[in-house]
DNA sequence: ATCGTTATTGCGACAAATTTGCATTAACTT
DNA sequence: AAGTTAATGCAAATTTGTCGCAATAACGAT
């Protein structure tokens, strides 16, 4: 079952290496040029998982994120980097620190989500200007 | 605009401070003995949320789980513990180290989810003992 | 260059999780 | 006891992601 080469794949696979942020499958479809139908975006997105290429963040809103494995070589694989999920701009970035968490004795542990949420530094900024402003989404 | 006390919230709020994991809101509805309606349980929730009471986990499968908040006193709440959810009998648990991710300067920290997903102690010992068995899921 | 195999796509249907509108009920205040 | 309005139940809607299936197209073999 060897993979093929088609030009939605490349399309997302460019997108999301282009991107500095993570993208969910609302966003790949959004700045896409071309439409490719959303079940296929997420067969590509989840292929792309399998094979390494992206990983996969679930975000505070409990909604999956794809992002390139930046720092990745394709030997060494590691996510188990924090991420940031901006409640205003909606945008998921990937912070460069790594975490290491400790698991209790006889637990093994297989993936890692670590994910901040709050007001990135466009919005944090915005906020101050305008505290009363409508754009926003619920925040006090 | 001030919250009123009901069987439906004592019900669940006991669940949930008895509980030593984290529940969804379809453990809560199977662990209670009277039937409540299923957005009353969200809402209930939701409220505890808002209120402090529990604090909310996004686990790996994108669903939310609510715990009570161990170790938090009513003046200070601290959720910056990480989270253990198994994907083989689905418990999310709270883990006692707190973790500490350090994000950009200007960036506004809100909310911390940190969960780390793999087998929990009972069903790594499990998997050791029977690897091929079926019942549980999807894990190679 | 053509052919055959089968990975990939599009589409519709489905499933699960969570939220919302609305009428009804019931806590709490006066 | 009466009035106000938070809380509830129910149904419907939303959202996110998956699945089956038929049609299409990539790519290795001929």
């Amino acid at each position: 079952m060897s993979r093929r080469n088609t030009a939605s794949k490349s399309a997302v696979l460019h997108l999301i290496q282009q991107s500095d942020c993570a993208l969910s499958q609302e966003m790949v479809a959004d700045r896409l040029r071309t439409d490719i139908n959303r079940s296929t975006i997420y067969r590509i997105l989840n292929r792309f998982v399998e094979d390494g290429l992206v990983h996969r963040v679930v975000g505070e809103d409990g909604r999956q994120y794809f992002a390139r494995c930046s720092g990745c070589t394709p030997e060494v694989h590691r996510h188990d980097h924090p991420h940031f999920h901006c409640t205003a701009c909606e945008r998921v970035e990937c912070l460069s620190e790594p975490v290491n968490i400790s698991i209790p004795a006889g637990y093994r542990a297989q993936f890692l989500n670590v994910t901040v949420s709050g007001l990135c530094g466009d919005c944090s900024s915005d906020h101050e200007k305008a505290p009363s402003a409508g754009g926003r989404k619920g925040l006090s």
